[in-house]
DNA sequence: TGTTTTTATGGGATCGTTCCCATGCCTTTA
DNA sequence: TAAAGGCATGGGAACGATCCCATAAAAACA
């Protein structure tokens, strides 16, 4: 079924037909309603394939994320396709699982499809190797609107959006310093990737700023992405070795969970023997009442600014290049009030 | 850049370039290499569309899911995308936000996109209204294979690949009524809904079996999605009327959470003052200790089986009709084994 | 009433592939 | 040495839309 087809029955062209569905002026009304009735006595939908293939553009949206899995990227799409899903924009969803081959092979395939934007989190983009490399040349060339998400990449020319890590982590640690806090401890993520440095670089700051020194035994790094048992057993050592920062600060909601549940084995208990503040929430923070300090990130929101400032540059794409910040709520718990 | 240039680069017709791409047999090895070279140098990807137009198909395949915010829904495209990343096929998303409307669009669109198979966990389709209908109706003159995930649809003719919702309520009610309970509650999700009414028979059955009545006064019906705060006021009521069931049946994780967060704060103890288990893993479950037994749903290999199902109908077309019923794992908690 | 302008419609080229068919060359075989 | 077969290659129709241009009919104006 074809709009030859839709035509021949309606005993018109196929230029009228055409007419019709794409809502142009100068169409007789007796001919769209003609047309009209055949289309929807028969169902008919043109082809995409055929329309892309004519008008040079697909309507589609691309998603390159790390993983789907876990609340954080699921609520990122989330965001994103309330917001599309009122615009033309499909979304063509790809997971790179942080392998840069994938990356690399997800961006061959939106080139393939031909797709009007990109929404991006980079897992490699950051690092100084032949695939991050070819990762930024590639949306170099692609002449499409870019918005990175939650991770930029190196002399980043694109669009993004942020969750406010520096500032974030700042917050937070000033909380456990305007405490009165000396010895203060931080596990954090891989500082080779940008979110993992922003993060560290906003602790240290805060540290300096109220003249207080790093304790490099109290500063553990975690691989990325990081698991939760890796956490626990690091957690465990730095129990036993019997020397413990007053308070810490955690890098990520995976981060807060394996810690959690290496103190809370040893009996070391939260909000006295250490206080505790990080990065993300965690559902069983609302359920039981474990003192336990946390930034917020919107992840719904993350995937909703992204996506409408795709939007904002598909209607008018030669504006300029615009960063945003999604700020994080700090939720203090009682013992750090 | 099309196939038309790099022919005339490689001084060779667009059939040559076509046949190489598709690595025919019968080319030249040289005209081959030749050909190669220039691809590679110029970094020539074929457009999609104008392949798909003339294939006549498009090597995507349709993903619609009510949501992609939370684990169940997030883990389960990533089971997906899992399978599909070493295949041809790249996954168009659609999310329905639960409404009949999204959903119906969302036929539209991976119609009009001609994808080659379709993923669906519908939220509509079991409904008897004029909306299901029509969804049950498109499905079946798509003429692609479908494969649905975790929901079924009324009368259905499609693969399917289920959670075993029904047996594992009746495992686990029976763990409580091995146990020497008598007075056992429920609380369910809408049972207008497959996966509502599924458990709701499995409770029933094993109840049944054991010849144990059912007390309607611990019967609760939560309406589909289920919001944390809701089930937690409909707690505190219960609570609130003195008269508790020893045991308690919770139809999901969100109904799971909200109890908890009620029976927590009146000071109700679980594991002692009643006995809950339910569908659905909780995060907070393994950082502190709390008694709760539960029914893990391996949402990922939902995924994975329903990418295979399709791939494989993909291959066979003529294949039998096939359903998956993915176990789920039953968690019991100290006080129950 | 004749000329110009506006409006509605149809015809055909085009987008970038695939794939069938034709052609010419090289090899094999009687 | 001529006929038959296999192999590498090129040419052109087809896929199903869009969109420009031509044209006919209707409306406006002198």
């Amino acid at each position: 079924m074809t709009i030859r087809d839709i035509a021949a029955l309606a005993g018109v062209s196929k230029s009228t037909v055409s007419r019709v569905l794409n809502n142009s002026p100068n169409v007789d009304e007796k001919t769209r309603e003609k047309v009209m009735r055949v289309v929807r006595e028969k169902d008919f939908i043109p082809s995409a394939m055929a329309q892309g293939l004519s008008r040079q553009y697909a309507n589609t949206i691309g998603v390159i994320l790390p993983e789907a899995g876990g609340s954080f990227f699921g609520n990122i799409i989330q965001g994103i396709n309330e917001t599309l899903i009122n615009t033309p924009y499909t979304i063509l969803l790809c997971c790179t699982e942080n392998k840069a081959e994938y990356e690399i092979r997800a961006l061959d395939t939106l080139r393939q499809q031909k797709v009007s934007g990109i929404l991006l989190t980079s897992s490699s983009g950051f690092y100084e190797n032949d695939d991050a490399y070819k990762i930024r040349q590639t949306l170099e060339n692609f002449n499409v609107p870019v918005v990175l998400i939650d991770r930029t990449l190196k002399s980043s020319k694109w669009d993004g959006v942020y969750s406010d890590n520096s500032t974030g982590a700042y917050v937070a640690t000033e909380a456990l310093l305007k405490k009165g806090f000396k010895k203060i401890g931080a596990y954090i993520s891989d500082t080779s990737l940008s979110i993992g440095s922003s993060r560290y670089k906003g602790f240290i700051q805060a540290l300096s700023d109220y003249h207080i020194p790093i304790m490099e035994e109290f500063i553990i790094t975690e691989k990325y992405p990081a698991s939760m048992q890796d956490v626990y057993w690091k957690t465990c050592e730095l129990i036993k070795s019997g020397n413990l920062p007053e308070a810490i600060f955690l890098g990520n909601g995976i981060i807060a969970n394996g810690f959690y549940k290496g103190i809370l084995e040893k009996g070391i208990v939260p909000g006295k023997d250490i206080h505790c503040v990080g990065f993300d929430y965690s559902e069983f923070l609302d359920i039981i009442n474990l003192p336990y300090s946390y930034l917020e990130r919107n992840s719904k929101l993350l995937g909703e600014t992204a996506a409408n400032s795709l939007l904002k540059s598909l209607s008018n794409p030669s504006g300029l290049r615009q960063e945003y910040i999604i700020p994080s709520t700090l939720h203090l718990d009682k013992t750090l009030q």
